[in-house]
DNA sequence: AACCAGGTGCGGT
DNA sequence: ACCGCACATGGT
């Protein structure tokens, strides 16, 4: 049972497996956190600057007081039992081993806006890319929170800072389409009230934004809106679902429908653990169970993308 | 020097 | 509705 307690403006979450490292940087879920060194980890989450401390049962947070408790647990899905996950796919002995292979990964809920942009600029982009784009734009845009430590830019920041300039911060062709997606924001597009839409609906909305096409518009659902059916499907979920589960002819959006048929109202968070088996090598190209030991080492920078 | 990166917009069928 | 291609940028 996780369990909660305040000291001194520390909280301290204990009674829960929890991989900093994996869900926080290498699962490319959030672009913001900053791994300092050792257990530690920061952040500005919203408004809120926080440090995070991983511990063997848990983590610990500063500043953290009793009114932020509820917003972490939202954020941190403390409030689900990952160890139920495996009961959606008792049916896919692979989806299963997926979920077994790396616990104490988790999925983050976090702030829709911050989310939405973030992944505009992840199209055709590397994550080592995406980080420093997201920090550029923060630093120069987004209101300081402690010193050196910037949230995101709102959509009028984003907007008033104009196209040359974030063209200029190294956005490529994607300066257009967070011009245009700040701009519909601005003029009362309803980004903050899609989570109490179906998925389907809320993800035909998201489709009318410029940059967004069917794998943003599910990871803004999947990792903001809590609507945990949305399946992204990137380059290595697609290869993995043709490979693992025999959809060869499948086009990405097909899979990503099947997947939720597959797998449940959870299928987002079992996309989760099946993309990392793939990135890591813990199961090879045609789904045969490898293993963290024997895995190849992975083809991208786990531990210190920097610079 | 091609090729890749958590794809999307666009114009053609 | 589906298909192919161009698209900035920086790293191998």
């Amino acid at each position: 049972m996780i369990d909660i307690s305040i000291d001194e403006g520390r909280a301290v979450a204990s009674g829960l497996y929890f991989d900093a490292q994996l869900t926080l940087i290498d699962s490319a879920q959030s672009f913001s956190w900053v791994h300092e060194g050792g257990a530690r980890y920061s952040a500005v989450v919203g408004d809120r600057y926080v440090e995070l401390t991983s511990l063997d049962d848990g983590f610990s947070l500063y500043p953290c007081t009793p009114n932020d408790i509820p917003f972490f647990m939202d954020y941190f899905d403390l409030r689900r039992d990952y160890g139920a996950l495996g009961g959606a796919c008792h049916n896919y002995p692979v989806a299963l081993a997926a979920i077994n292979l790396l616990p104490g990964l988790r999925v983050l809920k976090q702030p829709v806006w911050d989310t939405l942009i973030s992944f505009i600029i992840s199209a055709n982009n590397n994550v080592g890319r995406i980080r420093r784009l997201v920090a550029a734009v923060c630093r120069e845009y987004g209101r300081e929170i402690t010193p050196g430590k910037h949230a995101f830019p709102t959509p009028r920041q984003l907007y008033d800072s104009g196209e040359p300039a974030l063209t200029r911060l190294g956005m490529g062709y994607r300066a257009n389409y967070l011009i245009e997606t700040s701009r519909a924001v601005i003029d009362g597009f309803p980004l903050w009230t899609l989570a109490g839409l179906p998925y389907d609906q809320a993800h035909r909305e998201l489709l009318k934004l410029k940059g967004v096409g069917d794998k943003v518009a599910d990871c803004v659902q999947l990792f903001a809106l809590g609507q945990t059916r949305a399946f992204p499907v990137d380059v290595w979920v697609g290869r993995l679902m043709r490979g693992w589960f025999g959809m060869e002819e499948y086009s990405n959006r097909e899979i990503s429908l099947r997947a939720i048929d597959m797998f449940g109202d959870e299928a987002g968070l079992v996309q989760q653990f099946l993309f990392h088996c793939a990135r890591l090598g813990f199961i090879d190209p045609e789904g045969n169970v490898v293993g963290k030991d024997s895995a190849p080492v992975p083809p991208f920078p786990t531990n210190s993308e920097q610079s």
